[in-house]
DNA sequence: CCACCGATCGCCT
DNA sequence: GGCGATCGGTGGC
């Protein structure tokens, strides 16, 4: 049986889940208290039959065991020196995933900031200077349920993006079948999307929707 | 502002 | 022994 949390990161196409992801809060509850931001960019990672994941031709190893795990588990691996963060997606056995790329900080950002000795976007404009802004330098995660993991999407609040870009991954063998595929998606505009040009940037709301007015206020 | 390149390191063959 | 789902510094325009 699927918990109602699993269940999002199944039954559709996990580029479906990626694009679903931009605007909810990534929250990791550490030794710094709690840090966290929206999520502003995404890959798709679509498994065995796709020439960029780490399960091409059903490759497999005790490296990327846990792509082939739960939905909504934690694949968190080490890359040039780097770490990165993968949600697994789709029933277990079926190694997809989705490559976190960007994230705005919302949760303590001047923690997350000092994390990364830098400030503005290159906090956390790429999957593995968000990961290091939460402060995480190791696989210790890897392979938790995001349920009952620290590390973890808070589906319950969202911002919504006012447009989505798609476009190719990045960092592809560009001679790979699937090198072009447009499987890569970010929040139209906003400044913590890796490679954003300040030209490009949205100044006024980062790209979100902006909200209803509240006259409680 | 953009293109290039070297550092870096765990994991796989 | 080789190779990345990367990053940041440098130098040119």
């Amino acid at each position: 049986m699927l918990t109602d949390y699993q269940r999002f990161f199944t039954a559709r196409p996990t580029t479906t889940i990626a694009q679903d992801l931009l605007g909810r809060l990534l929250i990791y509850d550490g030794p710094q208290g709690r840090l966290g931001g929206w999520i502003v960019e995404t890959e798709a990672y679509l498994g065995v039959n796709d020439s960029a994941s780490h399960a091409a031709n059903g490759r497999r190893s005790n490296y990327s065991e846990s792509l082939y795990g739960h939905p909504g588990d934690i694949y968190l691996y080490q890359i040039r020196g780097h770490f990165c963060f993968d949600i697994v997606t789709q029933a277990v056995g079926e190694p997809q995933g989705i490559l976190i790329r960007g994230l705005e900080p919302v949760l303590h950002p001047e923690i997350m900031a000092a994390n990364r000795h830098q400030s503005g976007p290159n906090v956390s404009n790429g999957p593995a200077k968000l990961v290091a802004a939460l402060g995480i330098h190791s696989r210790a995660l890897d392979g938790q349920p995001m349920a009952t993991s620290p590390l973890c999407v808070d589906l319950a609040q969202r911002q919504v993006p006012a447009a989505i870009t798609t476009t190719a991954r990045i960092g592809m063998n560009p001679t790979g079948k699937d090198s072009a595929a447009p499987r890569r998606f970010y929040v139209t505009g906003n400044p913590y999307v890796s490679g954003m040009k300040k030209r490009a940037m949205d100044l006024t709301h980062h790209g979100w929707q902006v909200a209803a007015k509240n006259d409680d206020a």
